[in-house]
DNA sequence: TGCCAGGCCCTCTTTAGGGCCTT
C-alpha cells in the first residue's frame, strides 16, 4: 500500500523565478484510505508579502517576522516527506517551490509529483470547475477549515485524492488503484481515461 | 509599495491564442 505525501505551500507570489518564497507549508501523509500524520509550519520568507496575498491567505508580514527560516523548515518537511510520492493540487506550482527551496539547501527531490488537478479534470470532467474549493464543495468532501491555509488545503487535497481513487475503483470495479495507474491517467489526455484503465488492466493480466 | 509565471488543455487549432489553476 503506497503512502502519499500531500503537500501545500502558501507563498509570497506565483513564481520562485520572480523572487517569490514560501510563507507556510503543510504535509499530510495518506495511507490505507486515511490521513495518518500531519506536518505544518509558517516560515520567514525574507521578502515582503503583497497585501493582496496577505488578504488571500490571512498570513501577514507580522506573522512570519519571527517564524523559523525557510531552509530549516524545508529540511524538516523533506525529512517528513521522505521518499513517498508527493501529491499536490496543481502540482506544477508546488513542484516549482519545492525544487527551488530544496536546491537552496543542497537537497534534491527523489520522487514524482502527482497532480490532483489533472486527475480531477480526467475523472470528474463535468465538475463546474477544478479549483480545490469547488471540488471540495461539489464532491462534499470534509470541511478542513480556512481555505488558502496550507494545512486546510493539504487535508482537502488528501480527501480529494482518496475520493478520486474511490471513484476509479467504483467506476471500473477495481480492487485498488496503484500509484502507477494514477501516473498513467495523469499522463494521458482528458478523453483517454477508459482506454488508460483498460490498457492498465490488460498489462496486469 | 508590491510588481511578477508557466504547464495543461480546449478550439472557430496544429505556422496560435487564451482560459484555467496555483499564491
Amino acid at each position: 500500500m503506497t503512502t502519499y505525501a500531500v503537500i501545500d505551500f502558501e507563498t509570497t507570489g506565483l513564481s520562485p523565478g520572480c523572487g517569490a518564497r514560501p510563507t507556510e507549508i503543510a504535509v499530510v501523509l495518506v495511507s490505507n484510505g486515511t490521513i495518518t500524520d500531519r506536518y505544518q509550519s509558517l516560515m520567514n520568507p525574507e521578502v515582503y508579502i503583497p497585501s493582496d496575498i496577505q488578504a488571500l491567505t490571512g498570513i501577514t508580514n507580522e506573522m512570519v517576522r519571527n517564524a523559523p527560516s525557510v531552509g530549516g523548515i524545508m529540511k524538516q518537511a523533506a525529512r517528513f516527506v521522505g521518499n513517498h510520492p508527493i501529491v499536490a493540487h496543481n502540482a506544477a506550482f508546488d513542484k516549482k517551490f519545492w525544487d527551488a527551496e530544496l536546491q537552496r539547501i543542497q537537497l534534491h527531490r527523489q520522487q514524482t509529483f502527482t497532480c490532483s488537478l489533472l486527475l480531477s479534470r480526467r475523472i470528474f470532467p463535468d465538475a463546474p470547475n477544478h479549483k480545490l474549493g469547488t471540488l471540495v464543495h461539489t464532491l462534499r468532501l470534509p470541511n478542513t477549515g480556512r481555505s488558502h491555509r496550507a494545512l486546510a488545503d493539504a487535508e482537502s487535497t488528501a480527501y480529494l485524492l482518496l475520493r478520486l481513487k474511490q471513484e476509479l475503483m467504483h467506476r471500473f470495479r477495481l480492487t485498488d488503484v496503484s500509484h502507477e495507474l494514477l501516473l498513467a491517467i495523469q499522463g494521458k489526455s482528458r478523453n483517454q481515461l477508459e482506454t488508460c484503465v483498460s490498457n492498465y488492466r490488460d498489462a496486469k493480466k
